[in-house]
RNA sequence: GUGGCCGUAGCUCAGUUGGUUAGAGCGUCGGGUUGUGGUCCCGAAGGUCGGGGGUUCGAAUCCCCUCGGUCACCCCA
């Protein structure tokens, strides 16, 4: 296999090549979230593709995105970089170094990148589409932000979505809550394995969100942090959950839904898939990040967000069977030219210029050729221009879309032929 | 980083206990229709059997290494 050797021409692993038709699904998706962060009034905000490394340490420096899986590298002049691993870091970033007047409400779709073992639905380069708002630390905006993603999926058909909510706390309350934690954790380590000692210690909220089924009851009993929060936390979180209600946004509370950056703070949120049995379930998540900006030497400011991963959506609809993007004809005509080219060249640009998507037939191909070319084109209609067409001033038009055995071909006024697609193309589109 | 499975034409795969010039379907190209596709018929092109080493008279087939794919763990989108 061609595609499984060790040349170097190939994509590196964990990449992959997006080719049609499997990229008009991605534009699709893509189009999809635009169209619905627009309706939000969000702007569409791009960032490098890479930064100081110091922006994505911000993330924590517990973190495996930090700690394993970060693509950094020196440049030339002797700067430390990285490739983005995650879209939040790089909008805090901007807001910093920007002070766009609050509430600044963003989106974004870029490509994120993680140095791991690829498997499905986790790759070395993936693309995230998410959004951002920075400046407003009222619960409304944690509802609106979570019913962007929400109102998304539904755009999208997905009907085995579901919605698991949390709240981190305050920094402090966290703190609070990882000691208890802890000790209640290494309390319990007696009997189970060397890994769970160990990673208690370095780690008390990881275990929360471990797979192992022998420790599942010593988790299920562990003290929760929604026990732990403030008042302020508390209140807040109630009110997110009251405005989800308001909306009518099912959410499942999950006391030990556990992100993977240390910079949540408050909600906390995540999509994932039932129509996954696969380990990557996850679709989206994010959450409050409200002393990321300060961390970055910004003044003061709240903010939240999700992401969510492109390739994860597109395997998810296939789970679903939901199709997104359009089947309709990708042409609205094909030239079949016999003139040796120079009718297929006026024509083709004629059509094009009215608007119509048309192609045409290279290389002097014989007519049988350039009408198989047509059909598997996949335009409505094949036109045939030749000598006696020219001499005519009318060109055979032909249904490719048509029952089979319905030859049926039209005879249209040259001048004509753009006006005429133009009608079919519109009668189509209604 | 660790482990399981896999690696034969562009794609999906067959290839009998290791035995002559490696096959099929689909796709592509050409022809049957000297100017008409989608159906049908005929034909053609296309393969360092992922790479390297070894065992053997002989390896796509057995062994080792390596590269790559895939799935899982860790973790995450």
């Amino acid at each position: 296999m061609a595609a499984s050797d060790a040349s170097p021409y190939r994509a590196p692993i964990g990449t992959h090549d997006v080719l049609p038709p499997d990229s008009e699904r991605w534009a699709a998706v893509v189009g999809r979230f635009a169209e619905r962060a627009a309706r939000f009034g969000y702007g569409l905000v791009i960032t490098p593709i890479f930064e100081h490394a110091e922006v994505f340490e911000r993330i924590g420096d517990s973190t495996d995105v930090v700690r394993k899986e970060m693509y950094d590298f020196v440049d030339r002049g002797d700067r430390r970089l990285a490739l983005r691993p995650e879209g939040t870091a790089p909008v805090v970033r901007a807001y910093v170094q920007h002070r766009p007047t609050p509430p600044w409400k963003t989106w974004y779709v870029a490509p994120n990148f993680r140095y791991e073992r690829p498997q499905k639905g986790r790759y070395r380069q993936h693309w995230q589409l998410g959004a951002e708002v920075l400046g407003v630390d009222d619960p409304d905006v944690d509802v609106e932000v979570i019913a962007l993603a929400h109102g998304f999926y539904a755009d999208l058909g997905l009907r085995q979505v579901r919605l698991l909510v949390n709240s981190m706390g305050t920094p402090e309350d966290r703190a609070e809550y990882v000691e208890v934690l802890q000790r209640y954790l290494l309390d319990h380590a007696e009997g189970l394995d060397p890994e769970f000692r160990q990673r208690a210690e370095e780690h008390p909220l990881r275990v929360l969100d471990a797979k192992q089924e022998a420790w599942q009851d010593v988790i299920e009993r562990a003290p929760q942090l929604t026990e732990h929060l403030s008042a302020d936390s508390r209140v807040h979180f109630e009110r997110v959950q009251e405005g989800l209600e308001a909306l009518g946004i099912e959410h499942e509370l999950a006391p030990r839904l556990v992100r993977g950056f240390d910079y949540y703070t408050s909600t906390t949120f995540e999509f994932a898939s039932d129509a996954l049995d696969a380990a990557q379930n996850a679709i989206g998540g994010g959450g409050r990040y409200d002393r990321l900006a300060e961390e970055m030497g910004g003044p003061a400011t709240p903010g939240i967000g999700f992401g969510m991963g492109i390739e994860r959506i597109l395997i998810v609809c296939d789970a679903e069977g939901v199709s997104v993007g359009t089947d309709a004809p990708a042409l609205d005509a094909f030239i079949i030219d016999n003139t040796g080219g120079e009718a297929a060249t006026r024509l083709v640009a004629q059509l094009r210029d009215a608007g119509l998507r048309a192609d045409r037939s290279y290389g002097g191909r014989s007519v049988k050729a350039q009408w198989k070319e047509a059909d598997r084109s996949g335009a409505a209609y094949g036109v045939m221009i030749g000598p006696d067409e020219l001499a005519r001033g009318q060109v055979g038009v032909k249904d490719l879309r048509g029952a089979h055995g319905d030859k049926e071909q039209a005879e249209v006024v040259l001048e004509q032929v753009a006006a005429w697609l133009l009608q079919r193309a519109e009668e189509r589109a209604r």
